[in-house]
DNA sequence: GCCGTTTTCGGCCCGACTGTTTTCAGTCG
């Protein structure tokens, strides 16, 4: 996509003039650019076409020009010429935390450091070559950025990140100096992968609090330990970020750690418009502290509802908010029920009446059940004897569970196949309560191709639901190279619904996709994907995506109750089967 | 390099920690 691959320019562009040390200002130019850039949904050569490309956020004349010659060309001339003589791989030791453009500049001058290579090489040198500047500890320091680096390589997913957060503050709020202790970050935001881990802690004595944390047994390496930060690396390598306030100013710090930055910078800057200014310690007018204890004053103080931490990045949420015009996020109590779930009888490690007593303790109305068509052979893809067994089996269970929620529907999550047909006949799908279609094989198809693919999907009146719409699996597959705008137009002209898969691998949609989706009128269903009964929880994790993408109960099928739904799955098999 | 209900020029968010610095630069978030 050429949206990504400008934006990565661009991000390499911001680096390039970093270790030429030109201005800094122009440096973030870039960087904006480039983060406005993968927020984008639209193509840029569509934009381009329609000379849209300066209503993007951060683009200007110069960076217009620049996608257009990129576009034409598939080269930035200015690129080519700031990043002439430097090796890309020393580009990329730019993101070694420690080492930033200055350093990384003298030992490329002093020891000519192009590569991660040279890097290693050299470190031992600098020691003994005691140039100004270098001592041990920050030829250490740089050792353990490598090492980070290399582990970090691959961010941590969300599913990882939170449960060993919530591990973490757990004990930390054990500790008795300490009062109270939140993640911030990105895994406040609920991003779909995680870096490090940000905690604010309450406490009036932050110093001693911090010390006790730096003690606690999950913390196996103490990196920074200050007066109100702490950096240790806890189980897995993993860093963790801890910052202790009193409490008049623990919402400005929870604020102000939460992010992200440009969400930061423009709630400051409007702040300061308005002869204000926020740091970590509160909203002040000159000296006068106006808010801080708590994080939705300072919100309230700028004329805004408290803004929930999903859409603080900076894509119209700060607007929005301040008009008025904040949405309603969907919620995890708005879900009536599952529509996607799998049993022992194709590839999952829970039967069929486990998923369901499962179902029941979360309070669900209904529960679909979609085990996977005879083309996955490798999931033991259920074929139609197998299904029509299940038919029985669940109409067995019905009888013996009685009125009892949750309702049982008995659905598949059928393979579109490389020809864009359906794995079962349409005979067999309009028995069918609930039907999810998914690709699963043939990923490499051109645009048009899979497009296609997808298009006849839809275009089967006995499809409800299309299943993780891209496929990717996060930081191991692409997504599939789709045109999402035909597949909203179809999906909306067919009242099909397109899946927010939570699985924590998946997340698919994502969350501007998500919201593209609602924009253009088309219905969303967020589902589990569970394998097991313990994965059924994972479809907060297609909330949080939600959450992200704006997404209001209205525009979610099952946040429908029973009867809603009921009607919505029959109209759909039917009206579409009489036309 | 972007951007403008003060501005087409002159701003651009703001503070903590570290190291090796005798007063501050580099890096980070």
């Amino acid at each position: 996509m050429v949206n990504e691959e400008v934006a990565r320019t661009f991000e390499r562009m911001a680096r390039v003039l970093a270790f030429r040390g030109q201005d800094r200002f122009r440096i973030m130019a870039y960087e904006r650019a480039a983060v406005s850039l993968r927020d984008l949904e639209e193509d840029l050569a569509t934009l381009a076409e329609q000379h849209k490309l300066e209503d993007i956020p951060g683009i200007g004349k110069d960076l217009s020009g620049m996608i257009e010659e990129y576009i034409h060309t598939g080269k930035i001339q200015r690129y080519e010429h700031e990043s002439k003589g430097i090796a890309p791989e020393l580009i990329d030791l730019m993101s070694i935390p420690g080492l930033g453009p200055k350093t990384l500049l003298l030992l490329h001058k002093r020891f000519r450091v192009n590569c991660l290579g040279d890097l290693n090489a050299c470190l031992d040198e600098a020691e003994a070559a005691k140039i100004k500047g270098f001592g041990r500890k920050k030829i250490q320091n740089i050792r353990r950025g490598i090492d980070l680096w290399q582990a970090s390589q691959q961010r941590m997913l969300l599913g990882v990140a939170l449960p060993l957060a919530e591990n973490l503050i757990a004990e930390l709020r054990k500790i008795a100096l300490i009062e109270r202790a939140e993640a911030a970050g990105s895994l406040r935001r609920r991003r779909e992968t995680i870096g490090d881990l940000d905690i604010v802690i309450l406490s009036e004595d932050g110093s001693r609090a911090l010390q006790e944390a730096a003690k606690l047994p999950m913390v196996r390496q103490v990196i920074a330990l200050g007066e109100t930060k702490a950096t240790v690396l806890i189980e897995g390598g993993i860093q963790v970020d801890i910052r202790a306030v009193p409490k008049q100013s623990y919402g400005a710090a929870l604020q102000y750690f939460t992010g992200s930055k440009q969400h930061n910078i423009h709630l400051r800057t409007l702040a300061r418009d308005r002869g204000l200014k926020i740091n970590e310690y509160g909203l002040f007018r000159g000296n006068r502290r106006l808010a801080g204890t708590d994080e939705a004053e300072i919100y309230s103080i700028l004329g805004m509802p408290v803004m929930p931490p999903e859409l603080r990045e900076d894509r119209g949420e700060i607007e929005a908010a301040a008009d008025g015009r904040a949405p309603r996020l969907i919620e995890l109590q708005d879900l009536q029920g599952d529509l996607h779930a799998h049993t022992t009888a194709s590839d999952g490690k829970s039967t069929l009446e486990e998923m369901v007593d499962q179902a029941a303790k979360m309070g669900y109305q209904y529960l679909a059940i979609t085990d996977h068509s005879p083309s996955e052979r490798v999931a033991h893809g259920l074929n139609a004897d197998r299904l029509e067994e299940r038919f029985e089996e669940i109409q067995q269970l019905r009888k013996r569970r009685g009125n009892k929620n949750p309702r049982i529907l008995i659905g598949a999550e059928v393979d579109i196949l490389p020809d864009g047909k359906l794995d079962y006949s349409d005979r067999m799908l309009a028995r069918l309560d609930v039907v999810v279609a998914a690709i699963h094989s043939v990923f490499r198809h051109k645009k048009g191709e899979i497009t296609g693919r997808i298009l006849d999907a839809l275009a089967n009146p006995y499809v409800h639901v299309l299943g993780h719409p891209t496929g990717r699996l996060i930081g191991s597959r692409e997504p599939l190279d789709l045109d999402f705008e035909r597949i909203l137009a179809a999906a909306h002209d067919a009242g099909a619904a397109l899946e927010i898969n939570g699985s924590m691998y998946r997340l698919d949609l994502n969350d501007s996709m998500a919201r593209a989706a609602q924009e253009a009128g088309v219905l969303l269903a967020i589902s589990s994907d569970a394998h097991s009964t313990a994965q059924l929880d994972q479809i907060k994790y297609g909330v949080f995506q939600a959450r992200r993408g704006w997404i209001e109960p209205r525009s979610v099928i099952n946040t429908w109750p029973w009867i809603k739904l009921s009607r919505w799955l029959e109209r759909r098999s039917r009206a579409r089967a009489a036309s």
